[in-house]
DNA sequence: TGTACATCAGTGAACGCGCGTTCACTGATGTAC
DNA sequence: TGTACATCAGTGAACGCGCGTTCACTGATGTAC
C-alpha cells in the first residue's frame, strides 16, 4: 500500500468517524474496532495511528452524531412534522441514521467513563428539550414521551405492539391539550 | 465439594435465575457466565449441568424479573403511589431491583434471539401500560412517558439534568389532564 | 524543476486477556439389596 | 436398619475465538537541496 496522502488520510479519519457514529448508534459501542475499520474500508492496525484509543473514538463519533442532529433541527421543520418523522416505522428501523438520544440512551447508562461523550449527551438532550416544548407543556416531559415511545417500540419490534406504541405517542403529542 | 443434594442443587439453581434476573438489569445481558456464577457463590464450570446455554438463562432471568414486575403490580399501591415510586431517585440509581421493562429495553431491541425471552417483554409492556391508563388518558402513552423519563435520567445520570427529567416526568403524569 | 532521502498512513501478524462452552475428575448423595 | 455401589452437582483446567492494543514493516508522499 504505502504511505496515504495527508487528505487521503483525512479523509479516511473523517470516514473512521463518521461509520462509528452510525454503527455504535445501530449496535451500540461494544462493535469491535476491527469491525468498524473494515466497514470504513480499512484494516484495524492503522485504527491507532488516528485515534488514541477506542474511547477517544466514541467521544468523537458521539459528538459527531449529536451535531448531526442540531443541524437536522436547524433545517426548517414545524414540531408536528418533527414529531411524526421521529415516530415513525422509518425511524424505528433506521437507529444508525436516527437520533443520537435514543440509540445511545443505553451506552450513556452503562459506560462509566466517557466524560466528554456524556456530557456532549446532556447537552442534547437539553436542547432537543427546547425545541418540543409548547405554550401548556413542558419540553422535557415531552421528549421522554418520544424518547420513551422509540426506545420502547424498538425493544418489542417484533410484535404488534410496536406500532400501538408509536401511535399512542403520536397522538399523545399532537392532539392539542 | 462432591456431589450436592437435590435441594441444595435446586436451591443453587435459583439462585443463579435470581443473581442474573438483577445482574442483567444492572449491566445488561452481556455479563459473563464466570462473573453471574461467581456472584451466585459458585464457580462457572458448573452452569452447564444446570442450563443448556447462557441464552437459555437470559430466558429464565428475564421471566422471573418480569413475574417479580407483576407480583409488585398485584399489590395495593394506588396509580400516583406507583408513579411516584417508579420516578425515583432510588429507581433511577437501583436498576438491579428495579423496573425490567426500562432495564432490558436495550438488550431487547439489540439481541434478535432470545424469543421466548421477546414474547415475555413484549407482554410485560403490555400489562403494564393498561395499569397506567387512566380515563382521559392512554395507557401506553403514560407508559411512554414514565418509562422514557427513568432511562433518560439513568442516561444522565451525572448531570443535574437527570432530576429535571423525572420532576417534569411525574409534573406530567400526576397532573390532572 | 529534478533528485535523494526522511516521514508516516496503512498493513497484517502478534500480544495478553476474557468470553461461552467442554470435560475429566471428585466425593457426598441417593438407591438397591 | 446397614452396607455396597451408582449417580451426578460442583470443580477447575482447558478449548477456540474475538477483543483492544502494539509493532515491525512497506512504500508512496512530502521535503530539502
Amino acid at each position: 500500500m504505502g504511505r496515504a496522502s495527508r487528505a487521503q488520510a483525512q479523509e479516511n479519519r473523517k470516514r473512521i468517524v463518521e461509520t462509528a457514529s452510525q454503527l455504535f448508534r445501530e449496535q451500540g459501542t461494544h462493535v469491535s474496532v476491527a469491525d468498524l475499520m473494515k466497514a470504513a474500508g480499512l484494516t484495524h492496525g492503522g485504527f491507532y495511528k488516528q485515534f488514541a484509543s477506542k474511547e477517544a473514538l466514541i467521544d468523537e463519533a458521539t459528538a459527531h452524531a449529536f451535531a448531526e442532529l442540531t443541524e437536522r433541527h436547524t433545517a426548517a421543520l414545524d414540531q408536528r412534522a418533527l414529531i411524526e418523522a421521529y415516530l415513525s416505522t422509518e425511524h424505528r428501523d433506521d437507529p444508525g441514521d436516527g437520533c443520537p438520544v435514543a440509540a445511545l440512551a443505553s451506552d450513556m447508562a452503562r459506560e462509566p467513563g466517557d466524560q466528554e461523550a456524556h456530557r456532549v449527551y446532556a447537552k442534547g438532550v437539553s436542547d432537543f428539550a427546547e425545541r418540543l416544548a409548547t405554550e401548556d407543556q413542558d419540553g422535557l416531559a415531552r421528549l421522554c414521551t418520544m424518547f420513551g415511545a422509540l426506545v420502547l417500540a424498538r425493544a418489542t419490534k417484533d410484535s404488534p405492539l410496536s406500532e400501538e406504541i408509536l401511535a399512542a405517542a403520536r397522538a399523545a403529542l399532537t392532539t392539542p391539550a
